[in-house]
Order: C-alpha cells, then structure tokens, then sequence
RNA sequence: GCCCCCGUAGCCCAAUCGGCAGAGGCAGCCCACUUAAAAUGGGUUCAGUGCGGGUUCGAGUCCCGCCGGGGGCACCA
C-alpha cells in the first residue's frame, strides 16, 4: 500500500478495527438482548416492556452449518433481517433477533460414515465458523437466545412435542379452542378424551366390541387408527440407495429422491407417521390470514389439493352372489350420465371380490389383455403395476394401460350396465380408488375409452369450435342427461352439481365430499444423525411414551453410523436402521408409569427426519431456557400471540393469527418446512400450549445471490475470480480469458465445483463488514435475484468513506464538523431523506433507503464544512445498514452507543414545498414547466397555462376542448 | 399441457394514486491530484420501458394477445 493514504482513510483496514471494536462492545454489555415479560428471564422493570411499546419479533430461517462455511450469498437474507432489527430498535420496540443451527442432517452423517468421526463433531466445528462468520458481519443476534436443534435440552422438547403430538386425536366435531379465528369445527384434543368416550360409551369402538372387553395390544391398535403420530403398514417412499424411507415431500416428480436423485420405491412398511391430512382444511384455509407471498401460498395449497365434488355408489355384484357397492369420488357429478364405464386402481380391495371367473358375454377382445380369463387378465395387469416403480409409470407417459375386471356395475343414474376396469392411472391413495369415466367430459377417460373401444356420451354441450374428436371439459349446458326422476338439461356445470347431488343425497346413492391431494406425513427415517423417538415397545408389541423425566432420550455411540444402504434399484430390500445395531441401547428395562414396574423394553430405533427441528424452534427462541415448557404461554402471547390489526389483504373479519412478526427464508421451503411447522404449531394450539394459531404471520423470500462461471475450451470451470474482460469496441458483447485463454461466460449459482465463490471472509478483509453489508443491500430488492460484481462493491466502499470524511479529516483524525445552522435548502432535503429512509425501512426497501442516503451524504460532501446538525441524523440513519461506522462516528461525535438511538423525526413542516414546477402538456406532451406556489388553486392554474406562451405557440389557435388540471403539478389541454 | 413471477441505459436497479422516464451504484469518457500508476475527488455520455394491440386527456404502471427468462404442478378423477 502506498504511504500516500492518508492516515485516517476510511480503509478496509480501519474498518477492521473499528468492526472488531464495536462487536466487542456489544458482546461484553449485552447490548442486543431483549426484554422477555415472564418465564426465567422475566424483566418486568425494563422499560421496553410498558404499555403501548412495540415488540417484534424478526428471524431468518436457520441454516444447516455446512462444512464449507458461507459464501456471499448466504448472508444476504441474514443482513436485511439485521438491518430491520436495528431499525426496529432505533424506533424504540422490544425486538427479538436470535439465530440458531439446524444441526440434525444428512452431509455430517455421511462425512461421519466416510471417516468415523463423530457427526457432533463435524457440526460442532462448522457451527463454530458460521458463528465466526456472522459476528464478522455485525448481525445484532441476541447471543443468549442461541442453539442447535442437536442440544440435549433442545431435543428433550422436541420428543416432548411429539409426545403431545403422539397422545393427541383429531375431533373433527369438536369445537375450535376459544379465541381461534377458526370457522369451521375441528381440533385435537388429548387422546384420553377419547378413550373416555369409548370406554364409557359415548362412542362407538370400531369393531363393535365394548372397549373394556379389548385387551392392550387391540386398544393400542384402535387408538393408532386416531392418534396424531402413529405407526401404520402402508406404501411407503423406500429409497434402497439412501437406505431410509422419505416423506412424499421428498420424493421429486419423476419418483426419485430430492437428495441423492436416487430411484424410490412403494413398499408396504410399518412406520411413524403424523396426521397432517386432520388439518388439511385449516392448512388450506389459515393461509388467507398470512401475509406471504402469493406463490409460496399457492404452492401451498397445490400441494394440500383440496377438492371439492361428490361421493357416489355404484352397485356391483360380487362373486359371492351379495351386492356390493363401488364407491367413486368425482368432481364433476353433473357429468353422471355420461359415466359409461368405471376403472379401479389395481390395489383396489374391491377387485378381489367382483371377478368372476370366466369372460362374460359383452366382453371385448381388446380389453381381455389376451388372458383367457378375468382373473388370469386382472392377476397379471396387478403383478405388472406393482412392479413398475414410480419412474416407469412416469416414463410410460400418458399412454392408458389397463383390463377389464369381468364386473359389470350399474349406473345409478342411467341404470346402465358399465364395465369396471382395473388400469393404473387411478391411483389408490387418491379419493377412493375407484372413478366413474366420463369419456365425453375427461381428457383422460376419452384417451381410455378410445383405447378399449368405449361408448362416448357427451352430458354437456360443447361449444360449436370444440374438435368432435376431443373430450369437453369446459362449461356449457347439460344435454343427455335426464332420467325418470331428474333432469339436468340445460343447467350450467355449477347448477347442474347442486341439481344431481341433491337427488344423490336424497336417494341415498351419493353425497357432497371433499378429498385431498396431502398424504400422512411420513416421520421415520433409517438414520443415525437425528432425533431418537421417546418410545420403547412391550413385549405384546404395543408402543409408550418415554416417561416425562427420561427425556431426552439421546442417541447411543455406534460404531458404524450408516445405514445399511443397497443397490439403488434392489427394490426387494429392507430398510435396516444403523440404531438397530446398538442392542445394548435397544433392549432395556423402563418403569412405564402403569403400575406393572420395570419391563423389559425394545427401544424404537427410527429417527425423527431433519424436519422436526425446524418445526418449532421459532417458539424456543423466545424463552430458551424454560425448563418447565418448551415456552412460557405468557412470554409466547407476548411475542407472538394475535395482534388486534389483522395482515394486509387478510378477508374481511379475518383475525389475525399471531406468529413471528417477519420470517426470511428460501422459496425452496415453501412446502415442507413451512408447511410442517404450521402443522406442529395448530397441534400446539388446539392443546393449548400456544395463542396464536400460526407460527410465521409475515413471510418474504430473499433472492439468491447468483455468479458468472467461466468454462475453458474443455468445458471445465476456471477461477472466476481470475478471468480478464476485454471489452470490444464496437459496443458488441466482450470477451473474456483467463491466463490467455478464451473462456466463455455463463450465468448461474455459485458453487466451489464451479469455482465462483465469493466469501464474505475475503469481502471483509477487502472491504469491511460495513461495505460489505451496504453493497448486499443496495443490489436490489430482497425478493429479487441478483448476480455477484465484486468489482461493484467499491462504490458501497466510497459512499462510506465520503461519510467518514464528512465528518472526520482523513490527515488529522479530527471530527471537522461545524455548529452552522443548516440552510433552508440543507435543511429540506435532510428532512425529505429522514422522511423517505424512515418509509423505507420499515417497508424492507433497503436497497433505496441506501440511494437516499447517498444522495444526501453527496449534497454534504460538496459543502465546504459540513454541519452537524445535517450529518447527526445522518449518521442515525445509516446505522442499521452500517452499524459500526455510525458507532464509531457517533462516538466521535460525543455520544454514546447509537444502537438504541432514537431514529430521526422528520419535521413535516419542511417536507412540503413552497413552489413546485407544474407541467403543462398539450396532448399529453410536456411543453412548458410553470414555477407556481404549492397550494396554488386549480383555476389559477389553469389560467396560468393557458396564459403561457409556449403553449399557445403549440395550440397554435386550435380551440381548447378540455382542460385537466392537477394542482399543483400537473395541467393537460385537450384539442 | 396448466398455473405463478419477472423483462426500464453496456450492467445492477429507481420511478406513492395512471401525471416531467432517472434517485443511487458499477462500467465508459473527460478533468484535477501524481514523475507515473493506483487510490481519491470533480464532471459527463448513455434508454423511451421485450413485441403488437386496447382503455384513457395522459400508460413503465391498467386490460388483451404474443416473445424471452425463472419457478411450481403435472394421469389427483
């Protein structure tokens, strides 16, 4: 460096130590921690807590500590959020800020598997460097309100919540827990509530039996069929090449898993799931009452796919001689009429009992599949779908495969006779299993019915334009479809739903009904790096709950952490979970509370998948160290509980659903994470743990922070960070090299493969902390993506340094500003840009709150001294994007720490003007500026244009046919 | 195939209610400082808003249809 700097140069060397100055302070007087109402560390006395103060609560979505530490991309969300809690603090509010690691995962097991280390340890050491790293860039986090989902304390509320969970059942009866905002009736309620009802009566035990006459095992089995968390055998996502089960959540489109692309297979398993599907409605309905983004509710609601139609029964003869009934769910049941045959997925248990044993008369050959009999035919087709794994049904395409049953069933409607084929595009976990084909409405069923030489018969009119040779799906009026008793002719699709399923109703042959597309949650994983579950099994096989006192329940040492893993298409193997291994740990004794005293007991050796974790760790935060419940009611409802505003564009009547008051994350967990936490905290609320009814009452996505890669002529990655531009000449595209090589340029995420990371450990040595920070925020909106220019982030650099200057000398060190009174123009713009900052701020708009600040802090620099009075505020008002500069600048300027400042008041008396400049348009084009006084009357305005003698050169003497006049700023004539 | 978001200067981005297209930054160019360069400071060039229609006195903004980019869903009855 040259030793013409000057001395007291705002370099990225004294913004080193100035960063490292403050941090220091704020570490050692504690300065970011809130004030909490109750629980152990109530305050009331602190003044934050008085009536009528704001409180806020502000968070990121906590990272998973990667061994690679972050890159320049990972803090951006974490800055904006740090920006705001400042902000939030300058205006005087008890703000909450904390951070924490979810530390549970996959990459420590594996990096654990490769190596044999503990995977604590690996996540310890990586949680160290992001801690490092987030202090490196000032985020104000609350030091005492931190910690890793792996904490023994942490997960000893966790298995407490699923015990809750665990010993809880969904009435749907029920009423909603007062001060819900809920509707509709619904909610969980402990599971002895319902054991109550069944043993004294109230309700009904299914099977019929009276509830005392079951033994244990048999009523464990019943309550399974209720309980919130419970093990059930069904189809299953097992992944051979993980060696662990996945929820649907994870599985990609094309039936592989989101982790590893591995092939996933249906096995029948016996596994933990959760009852989110209890909740589908709330789910569904509660997003309405979020301020999220609009897509992140939308995929939401994709995914929880509710839909609304009628369930309708077919009768159909079984081989036994009875009469049984095929149930069908259809969203359109005013298409009935045209239902000219039915399918039945291929695990349908109907099918077992409809097919007889010859071809009956009517049958075609096209749909025998060549078999010489309906059995032969139906056992083949079911063979062959149970073999096809998810990815072949995919690749097959839309193409309809299937086989006629040997059942005919009967229209209720029509009373026709249709044939019940068995084919895989009905799927079995949707609905019931079973459709009612409608080839003339259904794209699908027309594709079938073309294959299996079907009879068509339109029930609505298509429009005149419609292809013959195409399903109609679109609205028109009913025709075809009228019997002794109803008549639909004529009727809209709307009307002629509500017409038919009346009559269904009435008749008893079908009801209005809703399904949806969201399964059970499938909570247990094949792993060693998660939460153990706090459940041991009895010798008759029945599951209990660790008591209270054991927990946690913590993970056992292993020798091997893995799980036994296969070949990734062995679709017959068996998930083996590597807990398993540990007898010791697994077989046990343990005093169940029941009166039978220690037992021999086998531990469950599945763990709680990754998600768990994140369900709840919001609400820790707010009281971390309560020993006595996951969080104080009192402090929850404080921080978190319903508000009386309710959210921008909530329904009218809405109420407000309480939860974080700004959660900042990825899109990427738009479903899972954000929609299993939603799920845990309704559970939490409906058994009365929590008062509000969501967990994240604001929600915004940050963008990513994307960066060019440079591929030589090999296609290989070069270092970025070495490529020379060279700009052309003629204005076409540059060209770039690297060490004299060509290299092409291409747009994407930054990746150490891609070898185009940059951290924020070289930023701050390059840079500074503060530089830094202003530079992410200046890029743009947080919602918006936006590619890395390392070379830009020098004007971030030279806006401070201005700052710096324009109060302290850079030869000297001395504070140069002066107490001249501010002129009236200074003191106009300084009280625009405290006005326009202000709004900003609190409206997330970092990125112009930033452009304001630097067009003020220019106006000043061209001042031959600068005022205090201007740069004071200044100063205040940049503290939230570069805290430790304005620390330290304040401190120069004699005061204290400026953390807990108050923000700048804008005066209103000099945001408005005097005079402003109205334009005066002829056809709405500009042509004349007229310096007229700010509340000058519409008239005379108008008089004052017209008088004007440059647009009456463009009037040229055409006659005025209207004057539109919007004083002061604006005047239109129309000719 | 269906749904959602985004297209403003060479680049990143501004533009309350529909009212003068430009706040801020990068790059470029010119100048000052310098033996020189870097750094720093000062000045300055640059688009009519992806395309085509429409509504309006007036459209970047509202509506319709395309094009391009990104994302979600995809036999869900």
């Amino acid at each position: 460096m040259s030793e013409r700097t000057p001395q007291h140069r705002y370099t990225a060397e004294l913004a080193g130590r100035i960063e490292r100055r403050w941090q220091d302070r704020w570490e050692r007087e504690d300065t970011f921690a809130s004030a909490n109402p109750a629980g152990p560390w109530a305050t009331p006395q602190d003044p934050r807590l008085a009536d009528g103060r704001e409180h806020r609560v502000v968070m990121d979505m906590f990272p998973y500590p990667s061994g690679a530490g972050m890159h320049v991309g990972h803090p951006l969300g974490y800055v904006a959020t740090d920006v705001h809690a400042r902000f939030l603090r300058m205006t005087g509010a008890n703000v909450l800020y904390a951070m924490g690691f979810d530390a549970f995962g996959l990459p420590a097991e594996h990096y654990a598997v490769q190596t044999g280390q503990h995977p604590r340890v690996t996540t310890e050491e990586a949680m160290s460097t992001y801690r490092r790293q987030m202090r490196m860039i000032g985020l104000s986090h609350e030091p005492r309100r931190t910690f890793a989902t792996i904490d023994p304390d942490y997960v000893r509320w966790t298995q407490w919540i699923f015990q809750q969970i665990h010993d809880a059942w969904y009435d749907p009866e029920a009423d909603p827990r007062p001060g819900s905002g809920q509707t509709a009736p619904g909610r969980a309620r402990p599971i002895g509530e319902l054991v109550e009802q069944f043993s004294d009566g109230r309700r009904e035990v299914p099977g019929g039996r009276p509830w005392g006459e079951l033994s244990t095992a048999e009523q464990a089995r019943v309550l399974d069929g209720y309980r919130l968390a419970y093990v059930s055998a069904a189809p299953v996502n097992w992944c051979p090449g993980l060696g662990t089960v996945l929820a649907n959540e994870e599985v990609t489109a094309d039936g592989r898993s989101e982790r590893g692309d591995f092939p996933v297979f249906k096995r029948n398993l016996s596994q933990w799931m959760m009852r989110i599907t209890a909740y589908a409605d709330r789910l569904t309905d509660d997003l309405d009452r979020l301020d999220w983004p609009e897509r992140v509710r939308l995929m939401q609601r994709n995914w929880i796919g509710r839909s609304t139609g009628a369930q309708v029964a077919f009768p159909v003869p079984t081989t036994s001689g009875a009469e049984a009934s095929l149930e069908v769910f259809t969203t359109r049941p005013d298409t009935l009429f045209g239902a000219t045959f039915m399918v039945v997925a291929p695990e349908h248990p109907l099918v077992g009992q409809i097919v007889p044993e010859t071809w009956p008369t009517g049958t075609k050959d096209a749909w025998t599949g060549g078999a010489p009999s309906p059995l032969a035919a139906v056992t083949a087709y079911q063979r062959q779908a149970a073999a096809k794994s998810d990815v072949e049904r995919q690749t097959e395409g839309k193409a309809k495969s299937g086989v006629f049953s040997g059942a005919w069933a009967t229209n209720p409607v029509t009373g026709a006779q249709v044939p019940v084929f068995v084919a895989d595009y009905v799927l079995m976990g949707y609905g019931t299993g079973a459709i009612m084909a409608v080839p003339g409405q259904d794209e699908r069923d027309w594709d079938f019915a073309l294959a299996y030489d079907l009879p068509v018969v339109r029930t609505v009119q298509p429009t005149p334009d419609h292809p013959e040779d195409q399903a109609f799906t679109g609205d028109g009026p009913a025709i075809n479809s009228a019997n002794d008793e109803v008549s639909l002719d004529g009727l809209g699709v709307e009307d002629a739903k509500e017409r038919i399923v009346a009559w269904l109703e009435q008749t008893g042959r079908g009801r209005a009904t809703v399904t949806y597309r969201l399964r059970d949650w499938l909570f247990s994983r094949q792993r060693y790096w998660g939460e153990p579950f706090p459940v041991v099994w009895d010798e008759d096989g029945v599951a209990h709950a660790v008591p209270d006192d054991q927990l946690p329940v913590t993970l056992p040492d292993v020798p091997d952490y893995a799980p036994r893993t296969f070949e990734a298409d062995d679709a017959d193997s068996e998930p083996e979970a590597p807990l398993a291994r540990a007898t010791d740990w697994v077989h046990t004794t343990m005093d169940l509370g029941d009166g039978r005293g220690p037992v021999p007991v086998r531990r469950e050796t599945n763990t709680m998948p990754n998600w768990a974790g994140s369900c709840w760790y919001y609400l820790r935060y707010l009281d971390p160290e309560n020993a006595a419940a996951p969080v104080d009611p009192a402090v929850e409802g404080y921080w978190i509980g319903p508000r009386e505003e309710t959210v921008p564009g909530a329904p009218e009547g809405a109420a407000d659903p309480g939860g974080v008051d700004l959660y900042v994350g990825g899109v990427e967990h738009a479903v899972l994470h954000l929609l299993y936490a939603r799920f845990w905290h309704k559970v939490l609320f409906d058994l009365g743990h929590v008062s509000s009814e969501e967990p994240f009452r604001r929600l915004i996505n940050q963008g990513m922070i994307e960066a060019y890669v440079y591929r030589d002529a090999r296609g290989f990655p070069v270092p970025a960070a070495e490529v020379e531009e060279h700009t052309s000449s003629d204005g076409g595209p540059s060209t770039f090299t690297w060490q004299g090589q060509p290299v092409t340029q291409e747009y994407g995420k930054m990746g150490k493969s891609l070898k185009n990371v940059v951290t924020p450990d070289e930023m701050v040595e390059q840079f500074g902390a503060d530089t830094f920070r202003v530079y992410e925020m200046s890029m743009g909106p947080l919602e918006q993506y936006r590619p890395w220019e390392t070379r830009a982030v020098v004007g971030s650099q030279r806006f401070l340094q201005r700052l710096w200057r324009n109060v302290v000398d850079e030869d000297t060190g001395e504070v140069t500003v002066t107490d001249e009174a501010l002129s009236p123009d200074l003191a106009k713009a300084l009280h625009r840009t405290i006005d326009a900052v202000g709004s900003d701020y609190a409206a997330l708009r970092t990125n112009t709150a930033i452009a304001r600040m630097i067009e003020l802090n220019n106006l000043l620099t061209k001042l031959d001294a600068v005022p205090r009075a201007a740069v004071e505020p200044l100063v205040q008002m940049v503290a939230p994007v570069a805290p430790h500069l304005a620390a330290e600048l304040w401190e120069r300027l004699g005061h204290d720490d400026l953390t807990y400042a108050p923000f700048p008041q804008a005066d209103p008396a000099l945001l408005v003007e005097d005079s402003v400049t109205a334009v005066v348009q002829v056809r709405g084009k500009v042509r004349d500026r007229l310096d007229v006084a700010a509340d000058i009357s519409e008239a005379d305005l108008e008089a004052l244009a017209l008088g004007s003698e440059k647009v009456q050169r463009f009037l040229d003497g055409a006659p005025v046919r209207k004057v539109i006049v919007r004083a002061p700023s604006l005047v239109n004539i129309v000719v």
